[in-house]
DNA sequence: GATATATACTTGACTGTTCAAATATATATC
DNA sequence: GATATATATTTGAACAGTCAAGTATATATC
């Protein structure tokens, strides 16, 4: 059996660990009635200027396609986290904004993620982590 | 909006990542009529001495559960890929083997994985790469 | 204004995987 | 031997997300 590339390696790896450290969250942050997908996508809305995203600019950040995207948003929706904007100059984009109740879910589940991440991986045991996090970034990674 | 610690940044880009990377190799891996958890577990079990795992023991190294070990071993087996094997001893046990088929397509597939890493990640722009695998190694990634 | 092409988003149907329960078996204890 | 507990695997049902097609709208060209 031959060696496998490095590059190969890392994204079998990658696999693996996201598989694991994604159910991980997700049993965390259920007791908030959110997802690990739901959090990103609130975190990356709260990190617009008009903490508003356009859909198919949610879904490139998130990693999931545009019809996922309206999946997940639905129920978010209903559950009034966040709520839907049209654009005033072209009625096929609508807006996804963060609503009042969805910036308080997304502070509370803050300190659950945080927790669960150091759980996984403790800070102090993390060598060179922000060097991890620039090496995510360059292949797609859209937390910064 | 509070920073997020770096732990947290790194999981929340491993998600994106890896969602943007599994669909990238299930689409090059398609042509093969596997997907990239398929090649995860062919790859595992040929890697074993034997080329068989138990079905608990895969679970774990693919980081699913066994039940989507059950659903995805299942064509696998009506494929020809893999056949399953009983234990002389434990009846609650049972194997998955490499076929001569499975060890087949595996090398075949495995030249595509190795084109499609380097498609996204040239291996002469991955410094560090080796350390970044050991790193994902001790996060629970099985593949080494 | 008509037509062609592109884009944004949704939806029916499907795939991949989990959950919870079921089934079968093994082991430990009495 | 009977019983309790644990483990391995499967399965019905459900959830998460994709695919391909559909719908609506915008833009470019004539």
């Amino acid at each position: 059996m031959s060696s496998l590339s490095s590059t190969l390696k890392f994204f079998l790896n990658l696999n693996v660990v996201q598989s694991v450290a994604s159910k991980r969250f997700d049993t965390k942050l259920h007791s908030h009635g959110i997802s690990l997908n739901d959090f990103l996508i609130l975190y990356h809305i709260a990190n617009e200027p008009d903490e508003k995203l356009r859909r198919t600019d949610l879904a490139e950040k998130i990693g999931l396609t545009a019809s996922g995207v309206t999946r997940i948003l639905s129920p978010l929706e209903k559950l009034g986290f966040v709520k839907k904007e049209v654009n005033a100059r072209d009625a096929r984009v609508s807006y996804v904004k963060l609503s009042s109740a969805g910036k308080r879910i997304l502070n509370e589940a803050l300190a659950t993620a945080e927790a669960t991440a150091e759980q996984i991986l403790p800070e102090s045991k993390a060598k060179k982590m922000e060097e991890f996090v620039k090496f995510l970034n360059e292949l797609g990674g859209t937390v910064q």
